[in-house]
DNA sequence: CGAGTGTAAGACAATGCGTCTGAGGGGTCA
DNA sequence: TGACCCCTCAGACGCATTGTCTTACACTCG
């Protein structure tokens, strides 16, 4: 699989999360709406931006039309859980559950929260 | 206070983990244990990440004696959590509650990691 | 004195990121 | 046809970060 090893910048993900909005969109579309009334150059960086996510496989490019249609490759939960994997890499030596640890004694839940947590925590085998 | 708009370098995070592991250190004896035999340049490298987490807060120098004693100014704990407050803030509007209905949605736990987790989602309040 | 060991400051290349420019293809319409 | 517009593609650019290394200088101790 494409592992891990990708960075998505602030940029980028601002990208991404307009896909993730709606999709499929063209390079126009996702610029008008990052930069409202945004010119030439503006919609030359969200098309280098889409080229970038494209390389790291996080949208795909539909080359039919002749303005291309994009599409998110990845869900916001992958990513989150690629952080989280690259987070545990460098602190915890690949293991997750010292993060699960940490989490489970710093944030304060809800008492229905931490009864669904709990239920979770079951029904995960 | 010291914010966590402190990106810790792997370089840095190496030097860290060394004094972690006992400290107070001077220079000389983490550049041994970094870079085995290391000469003037590898000395000179360890003093520039040490310079650099003395600025971020991570540590904190001891300028009584000729050669400078540093100790770790925060745990890695502290930076586990830093990097978990970054990826919410960049991807679950900040909040940290998604991780961790991921993290027990995909770590495999023990049956004892189980009941221990959840002890401890009953504990903290 | 001179060798050894420190600190301090900054040069340096490589990389990543965000932005922008310019060249070209190919429609549409007076 | 030619002016215009929208598109793609490739690459330059400035800036910040990272890791490494060089140089200059101070102190100490034989």
């Amino acid at each position: 699989m494409t592992r891990h090893r990708r960075h998505v910048a602030d940029a980028e993900l601002a990208v991404l999360e307009v896909l993730w909005d709606d999709s499929p969109r063209t390079i126009r579309q996702i610029a008008d709406i990052l930069y409202r009334g945004g010119g030439t150059s503006e919609y030359a960086t969200v098309q280098k931006l889409l080229g970038r996510l494209e390389q790291k496989g996080c949208v795909t490019r539909d080359r039919s039309a002749t303005a291309h249609q994009f599409t998110p490759q990845i869900a916001r939960d992958d990513l989150i859980g690629e952080q989280l994997e690259q987070v545990a890499q460098k602190l915890c030596d690949g293991s997750l559950t010292p993060l699960l640890m940490h989490l489970t004694n710093n944030v304060r839940l809800k008492k229905r929260e931490r009864e669904l947590l709990k239920k979770m925590i079951d029904e995960a085998q």
